[in-house]
DNA sequence: TCGAATTGGTTGCAATTGTAACCGTTGATT
DNA sequence: AATCAACGGTTACAATTGCAACCAATTCGA
């Protein structure tokens, strides 16, 4: 029999109960008051914080597949949050962008993410969360690497 | 305006694409050969490193929702990986454990988890996945205090 | 320059999932 | 004891999701 397996200190499970911990946790402090589901948050957060995107970028940015993100898309459209300008070289391409008012509400809701991880960089002692980020990227790097 | 707001820099946003990045990665190595979902192998390995286990309790330990306990309970049965008894104390209660056949899968498959996660840590270097899984355990324990 | 392959994006459909309501059992309150 | 809340677990139903097939536009290659 090969050496123990422990669960618990298998990564991949340990980074998906966090992780699921940590977005219901969150998405407790957005999905009532803003009516948002998840991949439309991911959406209007990718676009309020790094600007006008395609769709395809904004997935690749955010490891959604890009249903989510054309549905997401689609939703936030109809809200008024983000109007589509097609791109005049290429016209397969749309760019996205945050109206006023989506920016208004991504500001909001970032306001509370801020808040959010403040409190917990509270509990767990400053550079705690920078440590966290720093392995994950290094884990991220790895997996892409993996081809 | 506050403070800038970095969505790439956001605790559940990096928490969730790490995490569904590694499972989809992990996920090829076992969907295929052993048609199992991953509430599946959640359970299997669950129940396989921490034996007998009661649906509830594998739902807490592992942080899925009770009916997706529920239906990866009944697939493993049916496949004859898994058995329940019933407490003779409590009548709701029932007693998961798994099979010969199950135990013989669990272990094949937690070889390719050993396998995997080593081939990780190859790349990350020695001691990166424990210092990322007490990271984890710090937020988890964060989470869970906050109510 | 024509056809095949690729790309950005959407949609139909089937599978997976969560919510809420439920069943039978147990524990607490009276 | 009688009632009622709580619990372990299942299930019906609705919502969310992913896969695959698709459309239109573009690029590649012979």
């Amino acid at each position: 029999m090969p050496p123990s397996f422990d669960l618990e200190s298998f990564l991949p499970y340990r980074l998906n109960r966090a992780a699921e911990l940590i977005s219901l946790s969150f998405a407790r402090e957005y999905k009532q008051r803003y009516q948002m589901t998840r991949p439309e948050w991911r959406t209007l957060a990718a676009l309020g914080s790094a600007g006008r995107m395609t769709a395809t970028e904004v997935g690749a940015h955010s490891n959604m597949h890009k249903t989510k993100v054309s549905r997401a898309v689609r939703e936030l459209e109809q809200r008024r949050w983000l109007k589509r300008t097609e791109d005049d070289a290429d016209r397969r391409v749309e760019h996205l962008e945050l109206t006023a008012a989506g920016l208004k509400a991504y500001r909001e809701i970032a306001d509370l993410a801020r808040t959010y991880q403040a409190s917990l960089e509270q509990v767990l002692g400053a550079g705690a969360i920078e440590r966290i980020e720093a392995g994950l990227a290094d884990v991220e790097r790895a997996l892409l690497a993996k081809t």
